[in-house]
DNA sequence: GAAAATCTGTTGAATTTTCAACAAACGGAG
DNA sequence: CTCCGTTTGTTGAAAATTCAACAGATTTTC
């Protein structure tokens, strides 16, 4: 467990919990880890929403796959990213997304029941765990905001801009790599492959980005 | 302050609190009623995000105006919801959204650091109100995802049906009304307003929907 | 109740996106 | 290093959306 340390310290949920305390508690919240190759299944769309799940190393994509079969990437989470709580945390029944591996993944599952409700020690960690919660939420909420900003746009110019403009604010800087390639991009952006290639092709041509594989930089 | 009781009770924030402590935790709170009238601004974007709202009577839609002045509907807030909470929650320093009246409406106004921190009085309230702020941020961001899940269809008709099956399964009934006329439904599918009514007569005319005005049915 | 303002449906033209197909470039496995 | 599967860029035709304009219907205002 100790290899995971890093990337729980940095997990919003676990925020303002010691590292003495923290394994104690994870052992208390039953926590267990799973590992999952590339394209595997974590969560399945329609399967019960009891669990969070808290990459702990590699990525996976929240992904929604329409009555067409057409593929929609919601979001992408990397280490330290918590998922899936939203649902666990308004009790769904039934997931509507499913979590897919992105690369070699190793992931922690914790049944959010036992965050949500005193356990029977009473151990004192419970309130931070919602208040900790509650601001996860609250980040979620805006990263979704920002994901229907994007995909508000109706051209697929203005929805490469927005989102390319989204990222470069987020890491305060013009120039970064984004964890999509072609065909993942456009599932994000809710566009057309060959469309959103040829639009990157104009973009360059124009002067107003420069982009090599999953580079990009604002001009 | 009695006669916005019903409201508050069915109010997500104050889920568990007896009726008696209500108005008291109000107070400490330093809740404040404001009345607004139709397209009057309750919220501007750009200003700071320390307040939240609640609905007390009337409506009001989250709104958001892009570069080019294409306005957009988040989504559509009524009697006992609570609004802006999550931006006020992670504590960003200015709102990306407007908040307009959609009639004349009454709303409540908390400054949600009286929420998230201890008062002075460290009245008892504070981790029930928590836990119902996390509740209500995980149902916003459900709402979200499936305010997501209708503008990521690619087509007119998509997004329409998909909007309406999210309703008549919200009412769990097929005949319902819609709480936007038909600039504010294409605002808020994020489609053009003549596409959008053309669509609803080949839908009515191919006997899938039926419709008068903003009522609605599924067939 | 009449006039003014707003909302809705309809049209056709212009623009944009999607679709399908292909070839070049790339990357990993052996 | 070579082969093979995957990713990317390009193209043109088909389909869909947007835009602008207008007239009829409805609602609001005085």
């Amino acid at each position: 467990m100790k290899k995971y340390l890093k990337a729980l310290q940095n997990c919003s949920l676990f925020r303002g919990i010691a590292e003495e305390s923290l394994f104690t508690m994870l052992t208390c919240l039953g926590a267990r880890v799973e590992s999952f190759d590339k394209k595997y299944t974590v969560f399945a769309e329609g399967s019960p929403a009891r669990y969070i799940g808290i990459v702990l190393s590699g990525s996976v994509q929240i992904v929604q796959i329409d009555y067409y079969g057409n593929r929609s990437i919601l979001s992408h989470m990397k280490e330290s990213d918590v998922f899936a709580e939203a649902f666990a945390c308004a009790e769904m029944t039934s997931l509507p997304i499913s979590v897919v591996a992105n690369e070699p993944s190793e992931i922690m599952l914790i049944e959010c029941s036992h965050i949500l409700h005193t356990c029977s020690n009473s151990c004192g960690f419970h309130q931070q765990l919602i208040f900790n919660m509650m601001k996860d939420l609250a980040s979620k909420t805006i990263l979704f905001h920002q994901k229907i900003e994007v995909v508000s746009q109706r051209t697929t110019r203005d929805k490469i801009m927005t989102y390319l403009s989204q990222e470069a604010k987020k890491r305060g800087c013009n120039s970064f790599d984004i964890p999509y390639d072609r065909q993942a991009l456009a599932d994000y952006l809710e566009i057309d492959r060959s469309g959103l290639s040829a639009e990157i092709g104009k973009l360059k041509k124009e002067g107003i980005i420069e982009s090599h594989k999953n580079h990009f930089e604002l001009l």
